[in-house]
DNA sequence: ATGCAAATAAGAACGATTATCATTCGCAGC
DNA sequence: GCTGCGAATGATAATCGTTCTTATTTGCAT
């Protein structure tokens, strides 16, 4: 792993706190972390990162283009590495396990609507809470 | 305005801060509220209540089935009256106005992608962030 | 009117996040 | 390879939205 080139590219300087976490986000089996997250997971592997700078580093990453975060309900952000594409997400109310999906039919009739109603599309948000339907929830949290 | 039926029914007593409060939602030109949205214009109006009696207040209402509550970004929860219809929601960037918006086609393939990835839909949120293409914004925040 | 459970107001407490600031680190220039 | 300086870090305080605690007040059945 020697991603010095996306933080460089970003005009970050490629320090130990910030490849840590980046490099989290890439092996991580989960592509969703929170700041606590990320804090614990670098604590657990003997890291030792300040809780102020993961929120920092997260941000710059957002603001660099490298991670996306979301808002889902609970209050806390949850970040994911930006695959570029963009995508709606259902969240597990049984272990919070975050599942993608990209439907065409939803974008253009948000399009739709939101032209009929006078407005241009900046960005948005879908977010379906459900519970999975299989008998034991495969994902644990 | 009495309400009292409304709040017997939910089997809340009919106190002064709950008639302030629920009469505030029924009267205001804004539909969607914040806490302290509903706190400052209490105050505004002379009216004497506590912040934490409003948080109360609200969550009851909430689960009384009276108001529901959103996440918009931003953090803050924002609450509106339940009509007992379903919508989703476009927020204007520019001043923050909600316009709300129902769109069957959306809704129906929102169940089908979730079958198919085996989840079944408990609730969801659609929020649009927008600009209003008008000249002027219309909507004073 | 009276009493008691329920509701309130004020402020403490809380969890997530951001700001402050002294110390440390990355790295360009020597 | 060393030096120096500005950028980055970590510890902690501060902030923001919200909830909890508790002493006091209120609604309302009697």
């Amino acid at each position: 792993m020697h991603q010095p080139e996306h933080l460089k590219s970003a005009g970050l300087k490629s320090t130990l706190p910030r490849l840590k976490v980046l490099d989290l986000f890439e092996n991580s089996k989960e592509r969703h972390l929170s700041a606590e997250d990320v804090y614990k997971q670098l604590l657990g592997s003997g890291e030792d990162v300040g809780l102020a700078t993961v929120y920092r580093v997260l941000t710059q990453f957002e603001q660099a283009g490298l991670l996306v975060r979301h808002h889902f309900e609970g209050g806390k952000s949850v970040f994911e590495l930006n695959k570029g594409d963009h995508h709606d997400h259902i969240v597990c109310l049984q272990c919070g396990h975050v599942e993608e999906f990209y439907d065409a039919a939803i974008e253009t009739r948000q399009e739709k609507v939101a032209a009929g109603l006078g407005f241009a599309i900046r960005d948005h948000a879908l977010h379906i809470y459900a519970d999975c339907t299989k008998k034991k929830c495969p994902h644990k949290r």
